[in-house]
DNA sequence: CTGAAAGCGCTTACAG
DNA sequence: CTGAAAGCGCTTACAG
């Protein structure tokens, strides 16, 4: 079957190209073209089953309907569902997303930049790696709309959508110091990205805050480059070596459910007394025990609120988003038994 | 910050835009341009950050190095991992793709395609619902490159990749068979989609094949209405009223999740004697209990194959190719507790 | 060895 | 009311 070009339908209507593409183009009235030639040249296009060729569409308008998605890793859960809900919300406004996972890898990250940059996309949502900064830069240099999301620059103006890891954080200690513990235990990463640094952070300034003495044997780093096998052993080990705690903050996901089935593997008991916390979703923790907080992240919230100050760009204030940002709360999700 | 053209870079090196673009595109021996020339251009092109423009390329050639992807949803852990897979599986090609979710939505379905369809991709990956047979067939009537992943259209000649249900879904009964159960449970979804279908025919036929009794008491459809919440209970209450079952079949990981936290929440007991048995992937379900089997499908198998049958698409065999399908074994593997 | 020209399929001033 | 022409940024016969 052969594919129909615009001067097809011209010719079957007996029309230039030009007047196919205004009708068609919901054009016909500002042009004031007949009715019945308007619906005519419809009717054709619509039974030859014409449609229009977009690559071409976009060389001539110079616009996609396309935005760029790069992300770490679509087959983590978070950023899947990250994924999802920008393409839910994209769509709204007529536009579709070609992704790329960067894996944490500064030179995929680049590289799959340049690729989406070469097609021209109408915007950018990027959940940069370290080392992508001067990449991001020049987008914006070229002045296409680009928000970050889950990550930012902190030296770029660069506007962004993500959670508070600060005040999450803060909120969690909060939490377990009201609870009545005051040996809480860290468990983080010594992976070099944004997240459990500020989550420690925040762990840190909260106990200064109260007066609680910083007792370094208190916190374990794991190493990053372990497995999720040596991780669960790593983590338990530390529980095992250090009685005092009564509870535990885990920086990520990850750690909270290698944490946990370390726990089990070596039989040690999940007392009630140790609550364990963590970011992102908590279903699978559900599943594992119910004597766990959780802090939330709103995906939906970061999607909204990055297209949100995408689509602004287009607008007339764009030099006022360029400079804004959302900061979003974790939703703090208590325990589920007494 | 202005873009450069092939045009600007032909002025500042002071030849013919065909000429760079010979150069750039490795055509300069075949062409017999000098390489102190060759050269020149290319430290031109370099220095200046000069990008080709995709959208110009892709309609000049009418190739996109795009393929497009359509799944049923991206935030399901199932298909966001086969989305990774196929990722990984088609940079290796040198392509990028495009996707979208359908929701299992007819016309969600037919309406991405659509919107694919009019960006002219280079192929089409595609987890079909009901109902797009006739788009899908029309597809492949333009000679797209064209292959199913996870689902299949019997009625169409349209080559796929997917697990294969009923010889999976016999392997776990086999299993539970070999274990001494009998009275084995089948816990499905009246869902209208092939593959709680297939496995329930597996369920059947392999019963039969060992002249149990086929008894509709021990199988209870899940509502495919069902909130999480009423799953849960639905399932668990199944469970109680039926306690002459010592197996369980679920048909699905949702399903299985449902089941087993339904167990929990009515607090009934996980004996050992009860296998837990489904498809997907089966981390989740060792979080919450070491007893149980599963069958896990192979995702990476699935994309490999997938873009193999894509990519022969392309070649001579082209007519071969399009009769043809590959149907996988899922692993089946058996719980870690006595 | 290199350049001028045509054309991919559209849209949009421009002219009548 | 409608059409002819230019042009988006490339690539590729074609001509020299």
């Amino acid at each position: 079957m052969k594919k129909l070009s615009i001067k097809d339908i011209a010719r079957m209507a007996g029309v230039a190209p030009s007047t196919v593409s205004l009708v068609l183009n919901g054009k016909a009235k500002d042009r004031r073209i007949s009715d019945s030639l308007a619906e005519k040249i419809k009717k054709i296009a619509k039974e030859s089953g014409y449609n229009p060729n977009q690559v071409a569409v976009s060389l001539r308008t110079g616009t996609s309907k396309l935005f760029g998605l790069i992300i770490e890793d679509i087959s983590n859960l978070f950023f899947a569902r990250l994924a999802k809900a920008i393409e839910d919300e994209v769509i709204q406004y007529g536009y579709r997303v070609i992704f790329g996972s960067t894996e944490n890898d500064t030179n995929k990250g680049n590289e799959l930049l340049n690729v989406l940059f070469q097609r021209k996309l109408d915007g950018y949502i990027i959940a940069p790696t370290a080392g992508m900064e001067k990449s991001v830069a020049d987008l914006v240099g070229y002045n296409y709309p680009t928000v970050l999301i889950d990550r930012y620059f902190p030296q770029q103006q660069i506007p962004y959508a993500m959670t508070d890891n600060l005040g999450g954080g803060a909120e969690v200690l909060e939490y377990l110091l009201q609870k009545g513990y005051t040996n809480i235990g860290l468990v983080t990463s010594d992976f070099p990205v944004m997240h459990p640094q500020q989550r420690e952070a925040a762990y840190r300034s909260t106990l200064a805050l109260h007066n609680i003495p910083y007792r370094p044997e208190y916190i374990y780093k794991v190493p990053y480059q372990s497995l999720q096998d040596e991780a669960e052993f790593l983590i338990a080990a530390f529980i095992e070596n250090t009685p005092a705690l009564d509870a535990i903050f885990f920086t990520t996901n990850y750690l909270g459910i290698a944490g946990l089935q370390g726990i089990k593997r070596l039989g040690l008991r999940i007392p009630d007394d140790i609550a364990v916390i963590c970011f992102d979703d908590h279903d699978i923790f559900k599943l594992h025990t119910p004597a766990i907080t959780v802090v939330e992240q709103d995906i939906e919230a970061i999607a909204k609120n990055a297209i949100d100050l995408l689509m602004k760009q287009f607008g007339q204030e764009k030099e006022a988003v360029m400079q804004s940002h959302v900061l979003l709360k974790g939703r703090l999700i208590e325990r589920e038994s007494a």
